[in-house]
RNA sequence: AUAAUGCUGACUGCUC
């Protein structure tokens, strides 16, 4: 049993998630009993693939083999549950395992995440406020969460009161680093050094995800010179740039107009043996196009295809967009009809060649998109 | 007997 769960729970990590399943057959073919490992692995691995139908057969399937879940496997549930949106199941999975007493710190993290994440602010807080044992995961969630629905006064509450209760509990790197960007991101960056500061001194190092956090809050608020010192200064202070580094500072230097260092960002960043990817490639031709150099965006963006390289929704959209803007709406047209093909569209695709057929005048072609939006089962905003 | 396999959190690109 173990040699096949390692190799299920394996395959899903690689996301080969049908190999996975068909490993499962053969498991049962051969008669092989399958443990809670088995189960709870197949769970994550098809809701990480958005096979959520998937994970719940697999669920009942298990159920239905008198079974009983433990707590691993319900943890895994509910993390499907949240992540696809599922609140309503999500609650009342979380009442049967309050009721099966199987419910631990893990579990209140991963609700926690997923109310955060469907909105559902304050039933999130008020399950926090009855909350006994919180590890340093459920402050990394709590603040994070807090932050992303705008509550980022009561984030700082949050890291205030664990200041309190002394050395209790440990605030980690993962709640810091959500606290500061979010305090960048609204431009309080005196405030977002003062956490800087609370976090070296509770002897949490700072690393290369924190430094990006203010490189790329400086960026969001024109602050490219502060932005390219903590770039600068970081290795010194143990965080070597990373791809993301790099990223957002060609992003900042692109968007200010400052090419010739964009240009040389790029290449110190090649030197240094960094692979540029998708976010990469879909800055530098989002940044190039919209300075009207089409034809060398467009040169990047063959050269991405060509390399073996599989764009992915936002990709796409960009190259839409200024295949508009720069009056080739025929070929975005073309492009977009690809990707519906494909199912690989969004809102924002939608609304952007609708823009830009009116741009042009082609209002019928607008309200044929308009269209397309209710027919692939999307709520216009 | 013990050990090995399963569940949670932070940064970058798109329509203005």
């Amino acid at each position: 049993v173990v040699s096949y769960n390692v190799m299920i729970s394996g395959l899903c990590k690689c996301g080969r998630f049908s190999e996975g399943l068909d490993l499962w057959e053969r498991m049962k073919k051969n008669e092989r009993r399958c443990d809670l490992f088995t189960y709870s692995s197949l769970i994550h691995g098809l809701s990480e693939a958005g096979d959520m139908g998937g994970a719940r057969r697999v669920y009942e399937e298990m159920v239905g083999r008198r079974v009983r879940p433990d707590v691993v496997t319900c943890n895994a549930m509910l993390n499907g549950l949240c992540k696809a949106g599922k609140v309503e199941e999500c609650f009342e999975l979380w009442e049967e395992m309050g009721q099966w007493g199987l419910r631990n710190v893990r579990s209140y993290n991963t609700f926690l995440k997923g109310l955060f994440e469907n909105g559902k602010v304050d039933e999130a807080v008020s399950l926090w406020d009855g909350l006994s044992e919180a590890d340093s995961a459920t402050y990394g969630v709590v603040v994070h969460g807090l932050c992303r629905n705008g509550f980022v006064n009561k984030a700082l509450r949050v890291l205030e009161e664990a200041e309190h209760k002394g050395g209790s509990v440990d605030v980690d790197v993962f709640a810091y680093s959500s606290m500061i960007n979010a305090l960048c991101k609204e431009g309080r960056f005196d405030e977002a050094g003062g956490v800087v500061e609370l976090m070296n001194k509770h002897g949490c190092k700072l690393n290369s995800n924190v430094c990006n956090v203010l490189i790329d809050g400086f960026v969001k608020h024109s602050k490219l010179d502060s932005a390219m010192r903590v770039f600068r200064e970081m290795s010194s202070k143990g965080c070597s740039p990373t791809v993301v580094s790099y990223n957002i500072l060609i992003n900042g230097l692109l968007k200010a107009g400052r090419f010739r260092e964009a240009y040389d960002c790029v290449k110190e960043m090649l030197e240094k043996g960094w692979k540029p990817d998708i976010i990469t490639y879909s800055t530098l031709i989002d940044g190039l196009s919209e300075s009207n150099m089409m034809d060398t965006a467009l040169k990047l963006w063959h050269q991405f295809l060509n390399t073996g390289h599989k764009p992915d929704i936002t990709m796409y959209n960009i190259v839409i967009h200024r295949l508009c803007s720069s009056g080739k709406v025929q070929d975005a047209l073309q492009l977009y009809s690809t990707m519906r093909q494909r199912k690989c569209v969004n809102l924002v695709t939608h609304n952007t060649i609708m823009e830009g057929f009116y741009k042009v005048g082609k209002h019928e072609m607008a309200s044929m998109i308009w269209g397309h939006i209710t027919e692939d089962e999307l709520q216009p905003d």
